[in-house]
DNA sequence: AACAGTTGGTTCGACATCGAACGAAGTATC
DNA sequence: GATACTTCGTTCGATGTCGAACCAACTGTT
């Protein structure tokens, strides 16, 4: 009876934040009867509840509505080659909980998923709650249609493997998967409340993904592969192999393991792009150039894509991203190569989400995913607090 | 009382065929007793009949519904710089009669837009038929919202000015304007049984434009600027100077332009790129190399774009997309360049409206313009043969 | 020629949403 | 403290869409 999607919109928004009838409607720009027919139905199924009222505003106050179920937690996963940060939000989306652990894909998805839902386990057992629902972010492209990742090339051994079967088992909750640039837009639109409709978000990591958002809505692509900028060609790497085969791509001059690779040759050593963002704090010269050039490089190849696809916002995630002098290089790189009309507006910013944007974006889609079970009403109320 | 969103798409739908309530039933998804309520108001409102019946698939024969009224034009326009192709089509968005009439921006929005009007009045004199609205390609970004032509490269005095208005005091009838790519690429997308939801059409004139379709929408960018590839920077151009400035651009050395000045240097005049085309065709190699040199240009430059958005299909459209070889070249650059996961399934082809698309597009948005009028059901029914 | 099978179209009750009108519960003003 | 005003929420009739059941009209088979 109250399985429908504007239920599960209401749902959302009062988990998020208590509000009151006439909020809700002006929001979501429904008439006042629908919403107040509609939370009958949720306080008659008993998952919401009045609690309180809202100051007044020179009128009658709101009676503020909150969401009766506190405790339920979605287990949210950001996966890298070598890590994997884990963490535990509820449904309002904010996260309560995080931790990060040694993983290795070469060992394949089922040894790795254990490991995951091991630290979920541990995670619940530490911070409480009743899990609900399972989202993870994949460093490659997932079909979530079939719900399999599809020719990962930095994971073998991954193709065609339900990672989300995998943790449906492991965890006995509902889980999805999907692309983590893809799932790093997602949440940087939604945590922000100046968003442009359409954005563009840049995950530079081992690769380079971005995640594009067209009218508040993922655009994925036609075979799930949007967004890849890793082999753009760019002049400067001309001469530099890429593990693709080719020559010239993007990721042999912008990835973080090019930028260590690049201070090594000029024999400055550092373990990994964390320690060269620490030496660029410091004010290193060397590795400050290297990531002005690695960042300048971005800007150059985002920039035939800024023109192409005119978004209201670029937003930048991954490690590189806390480097000012990186988001500043792309941004004039933006601003001088892209057509006026295109930069008029135009904002090239780090992620506000910063290296959460992910796990906010696969905390979403898990809720959704948990939302749209048939079964969600008696789960949300026969366990409610 | 028939002027809702679902009127409007079922005349749409009767208008290009007749069709029985059944069979719009299934291609709308809709209820068969929904269809069959909004047939009878749009019957009393005497915009519909039935005429004959279809041929019975094993039971019950349907009726056939046709649009009452068959007379109504709507006048579509594709300006260039030299030379404006007018046409008449009908609500089907058929073109009954069309032309070519030689301009100049350079005289202006007002003079211009005169002898526009002069031609769509002497077809509609040879046609018959009346004149219930207007669409317009223009050669620069639109802004549809508020409806001007902006910023312009190659229409200086044509900034800010409102085209669809001059159209509209001219002629009488409702107006709109939009870019060419775009309208190309919806036409392309319309003309199209088994168009891919997501596509980029191409078009290959003075400047190297595309449209983009975002799950079968027209997507236009956050400030009506996308689609802009002309100046995508290409190693081959690095020499060559740009219109706009800057070197290395697309449109330097693959559009019809730089496409007759490349043969020139090699001491063969054409006077155009119609001419060279003919050249191709007849087996000139010099010309035959140039057109092939071009595509592989634009597909080189177009392989980051397609990387990134993942489309469908891909349209070429424009003079130049009737040479094969340059079909050709883009098709074998793209699948070179662009991921495994992106070429599988990737169509790159002429687009079958040919030089027909932008028309079509401009059809359509004319015809869905004149159907959001308040005023339609009057206008249908008190003028209809 | 009767009858089963198939497809086309309508009727009717259910449901979601809307907008206008109204009652409820405050604040501001005199 | 009466009165106007503002905001909140509900009631109620109208509208649009759906699906199930039903009637209508044709084909093919026996």
């Amino acid at each position: 009876m109250s399985t429908g999607n504007l239920a599960v919109g209401l749902l959302r928004r009062i988990a998020a934040q208590s509000v009151t009838r006439s909020a809700l409607a002006k929001e979501m720009g429904l008439a006042p009867s629908t919403i107040s027919a509609k939370i009958n139905d949720l306080m008659a199924a008993g998952l919401v509840e009045e609690r309180g009222a809202a100051p007044s505003r020179g009128g009658r106050p709101g009676r503020l509505l909150s969401i009766t179920y506190r405790t339920g937690r979605v287990a949210v996963i950001s996966m890298g080659a070598k890590h994997a940060n884990v963490a535990l939000a509820d449904l309002a989306r904010t996260i309560h909980i995080d931790s990060s652990i040694a993983i290795d894909v070469a060992q394949g998805p089922e040894a790795t998923v254990e490991l995951i839902a091991a630290e979920v386990r541990s995670l619940l057992a530490r911070e409480g709650g009743e899990l609900l629902s399972v989202g993870i972010c994949i460093p490659g492209p997932v079909d979530i249609e079939r719900r399999v990742v599809i020719a990962p090339s930095r994971m073998p051994g991954w193709h065609n493997q339900d990672v989300g079967a995998l943790l449906e088992a492991a965890l006995g909750v509902p889980a999805i998967t999907d692309n983590d640039a893809n799932l790093a837009a997602l949440g940087e639109y939604l945590s922000r409340s100046d968003a442009a409709a359409n954005s563009i978000t840049v995950l530079a990591g081992t690769g380079i993904g971005t995640g594009i958002i067209v009218d508040g809505e993922l655009y994925r692509g036609s075979t799930y592969a949007s967004g890849d900028i890793t082999h753009t060609k760019v002049e400067a790497a001309a001469e530099r192999m890429c593990s693709c085969g080719n020559r010239g791509c993007l990721e042999t001059i912008a990835s973080g393991a090019a930028i260590v690779g690049d201070l090594a040759t000029s024999g400055i050593t550092a373990q990994d792009i964390i320690e060269v963002l620490a030496m660029v704090r410091d004010g290193d010269p060397a590795a400050n150039g290297v990531v002005r050039e690695a960042g300048r490089q971005l800007g150059l190849a985002l920039s035939t894509v800024v023109n192409f696809f005119n978004p209201g916002d670029v937003y930048l995630t991954g490690a590189l991203s806390g480097a000012s002098v990186y988001v500043a290089a792309v941004r004039s790189q933006l601003y001088e190569r892209c057509l006026p009309l295109v930069t008029a507006g135009l904002r090239v910013e780090a992620a506000q989400a910063g290296n959460d944007a992910g796990l906010l974006g696969a905390a979403e889609l898990a809720i959704l995913h948990l939302l749209n079970q048939p079964s969600l009403p008696a789960r949300f109320s026969d366990s409610g607090n």
